[in-house]
DNA sequence: GCAAAAATTTGAATCGATCCAACAAAGATG
DNA sequence: CATCTTTGTTGGATCGATTCAAATTTTTGC
C-alpha cells in the first residue's frame, strides 16, 4: 500500500550512542534519565548523537528489568475484554479505577481471555504491579491463578470467604435488607428473586432448601438479606420462587416467564442486579404490566443507566467509582497487608416501585 | 487490618530454583518453557523444588528483554483515561480493538495523562508493541509522542495530511455530503452546523472566511463534504452559522444558544457528531421546539447510544468497530508499511430527520 | 603552586530470564 | 566393539538498560 518506514536494521542501543559520543554507557544513561549531573557539553554531545543515530530514547524494556516496577496496574477478568467497555457496572468501576491511576500516573493493562488456558498464561505474562480482579463467574479460578504470580492483588464485588486475599466489597446483606423492606413496607407479600449465579455454570428455578447452599458468596448473602427483611414482614420466605440467571438478557427473560408462569405471580421482584431489574421492566412492559402498578421491580448496583430507564430505577446503589478508586489505591500503595474493606450502600428510591394494586 | 503476607525477603529467582534442584539454569528455563525436552525425573525435581521455594513461575520482566516483544497493544490519548469507558464513540471503538485483541490473546494498555509532560513520559516507557492513537483535540502532539518511540501505530478518526503516519478512518466528505442530502432533499434550506474543534484550543462562532481554514482534516472536511451537497440544492452555503464547540454539553448548549438567537433560526441542525446532535435534541425539546416537527437533527458516528435517544437519532454511521478491529490489526501485524485506509459511511434515517414545518 | 573538596566520569555488576553451540550419556547399527 | 544417532544437559552470551563505588578531573581555598 505505501513505502517501507524503516530498514531492518536492529535497533540502536544506549551503548552504540556511548560509544558514538565517546562517553562510558554509565554517563549515556545519566544523559538520559539524571540529565543535571552530567556536563552540559558532555550531555549535548551525547544528545546529538543520539539524534543522528536515531535513537528512540532508553527502552523501557530494559530499564524495567532495573527497575523492577512496572508502574501499572492489571485489572483482571474471565470475561471476554469488551466488558470492560460494555457493561455498565464494569464501565462505572473502572471509571473509578482510571481516576485514581490518572492521579498517580499509572497505566491500567486489560487482562483477559477467551480459554482458561490463555486466561492463565496472560496472567502469568501481565507486565503489571499488581492485579484488581473482577470476579463474576469463576472468580475463585482467577483469584487461584492470580496468587501464583505473588504480586499484590485485590478482589473486587464479591467478598471472598478466604480472609487471606484482599477484596473490596459492600455489605450485601444490608443492602439486600433494604431492598426488601422497601417494597415489604410499601405493602407487597408476594415477591419473586431473580438471583444472580449460585455457583459456576448454572442457572434454572432454585428449590428453597437450595437456596442456602449459595457458593458465591455475593449472591448468598443478598438472599440472606432478602429472606431476613421478608420474614420480619410475616413473609413466608419458603413459598418464594427464586430463578438464579447468568445475568443476561436470555436467562433473565428465561427467568420472568417462569415465574409469572405461576398461577399467583408476584407484584414485587427482588433483582440482584440493576442489568436483571432493567430487563425485567422492558419485559413486563412489554406484555402489558405497569412498572409499577402491577409489579414493582428493585435492582441492586445503582449503575448509571438505571437513572434513565423508563421508568427509573429504584435500586440499592454501591458506591461503585469508590470500590474502584480503593482497589487501584489498594495495589499503588501496597503495603503487603491483607486489606478487607466493606462500603456501605444506599437505598436509591425512583419510580420502579410502589404499593401492589388494590386488587391484589 | 490484618497479617503480613510475605516476608521481605527478596524473590526467588530461577537461578534460586536451578541451584536448589542441582541442575543448570538452562534447564530449570526449560522446565517452564519448554517441558517436554527435559527428562521427567529432572523435571519433577526441578518443579518440586520451586514448588517448595515458593517460586511464582518465570518473571515476565526476564523473559521480556529476551523475547523482544510484549504482546500488548497501547491505546493512547490526551484525554484522561476514563474517556474510554465514557465516551460511546470510544467504547465502541474499544470494543472493536477489545475484539481483535481477544483473538489473538494480546492485551491491551491504555495510556493517557493529565498533563504534557506526563503523557509524554507514559508513551516513552509504555511496554507495548505499538500504539493506537485516539487523536481527539491535540493529535499531532501526540501523533509526534509516539513517532519518537520508534514503534508502530496508527492514527485514529480523523485522516492526517501527513502520509507517513498510518491512519484509519472514514471518508468524511462523502458522509457529510450524505447528511446534508438527506436534509436538503427533505426540503430543508435554513441549517446550522455544530461543528467540531478547528484546531487546538479554540471554540465559538467561525466567520465563513475561516470555515476553509480548518487545521483539523476531519473538520474541514465535514464541513466541505457539508457545503457541497448543499450548494447543488442552491443554498448559499456563505450564509450557514457554523459553530465550532469542544464536542461537550457545555459548548454545545452555548452554540444552540447562538444559533437559535438569530431572527431566522435554521430548520436543521448539521452536528458533526453524535454526541452533540443529542444534545442538541434535549435543547430544543427542552425548548419546546418539536423534534423534527419545527427542527430536523442529524448527527455523525452512529454509536450504539444514538440509537436509543429519544426521538431516535438520524445520522451518519461509521464502522466503529471495524475500524477498532482494523487498528489492531495494523498493530499486531505490522509489516513494516505505511497503511492508510479509508472506510466507507452510512446514512442511517431514524426518526429526528423530517421535511420543515409548513409555516417556514 | 599545592592539597583538599567538589564535580564528573568510568566500568563492572546487576536486574531475570532465554537461547544455542558444545558436550555427555545412552541407545541403535553394522 | 567401534561408530553413529538420538536425547538431555550445560554454561556462556545476550537482551537493554541502571546503579554505585572507585577513579579521574576540575574547582576552590590559602
Amino acid at each position: 500500500m505505501a513505502s517501507y518506514t524503516e530498514g531492518n536494521t536492529r535497533p540502536i542501543r544506549l551503548a552504540d550512542i556511548a560509544k558514538a559520543a565517546g562517553v562510558s554507557h554509565g554517563t549515556a544513561s545519566n544523559v538520559f534519565s539524571r540529565p543535571e549531573i552530567v556536563r552540559e557539553e558532555v550531555r549535548e554531545r551525547v544528545k546529538a548523537a543520539a539524534e543522528a543515530m536515531g535513537y528512540a530514547g532508553p527502552d523501557p524494556k530494559g530499564r524495567l528489568l532495573r527497575a523492577g516496577r512496572v508502574n501499572a496496574i492489571g485489572v483482571a477478568t474471565t470475561e471476554p475484554l469488551s466488558y470492560f467497555f460494555d457493561d455498565p457496572f464494569a464501565r462505572a468501576m473502572m471509571a473509578g479505577i482510571s481516576e485514581a491511576c490518572d492521579a498517580t500516573g499509572a497505566g491500567i493493562a486489560l487482562v483477559s481471555a477467551g480459554n482458561q488456558e490463555k486466561l492463565a498464561w496472560n496472567i502469568q505474562s501481565a507486565l503489571v504491579d499488581g492485579f484488581i480482579l473482577f470476579c463474576i463467574e469463576g472468580g475463585s479460578r482467577l483469584v487461584e491463578l492470580t496468587r501464583e504470580r505473588k504480586l499484590p492483588f485485590v478482589a473486587l464485588e464479591l467478598g471472598f470467604d478466604d480472609d487471606t486475599v484482599s477484596a473490596i466489597g459492600v455489605d450485601n446483606v444490608a443492602g439486600a435488607r433494604l431492598a426488601a423492606h422497601h417494597l415489604a413496607e410499601l405493602g407487597h407479600r408476594r415477591f419473586a428473586v431473580l438471583s444472580l449465579p449460585f455457583a459456576d455454570d448454572r442457572t434454572g428455578p432454585v428449590s428453597p432448601s437450595q437456596v442456602r447452599t449459595a457458593v458465591y458468596p455475593g449472591t448468598r448473602d443478598r438472599l440472606v438479606g432478602y429472606f431476613d427483611a421478608l420474614s420480619r414482614f410475616g413473609v413466608d420466605t419458603a413459598g418464594i420462587p427464586v430463578y438464579e440467571t447468568e445475568n443476561d438478557e436470555a436467562s433473565t427473560r428465561a427467568g420472568l416467564e417462569t415465574i409469572f408462569a405461576s398461577a399467583e405471580p408476584p407484584t414485587a421482584i427482588l433483582a440482584m442486579s440493576d442489568r436483571m431489574a432493567m430487563v425485567a421492566i422492558e419485559w413486563l412492559t412489554a406484555r402489558g404490566l405497569a412498572v409499577p402498578g402491577d409489579v414493582s421491580v428493585i435492582g441492586f448496583d445503582g449503575v448509571p443507566d438505571a437513572a434513565l430507564c423508563d421508568p427509573p430505577l429504584t435500586t440499592v446503589a454501591q458506591p461503585i467509582a469508590e470500590i474502584g478508586r480503593r482497589a487501584a489505591r489498594t495495589i499503588l500503595d501496597f503495603d503487603g497487608m491483607v486489606r478487607r474493606e466493606t462500603l456501605g450502600v444506599e437505598l436509591v428510591v425512583r419510580a420502579s416501585s410502589g404499593p401492589p394494586p388494590k386488587t391484589a
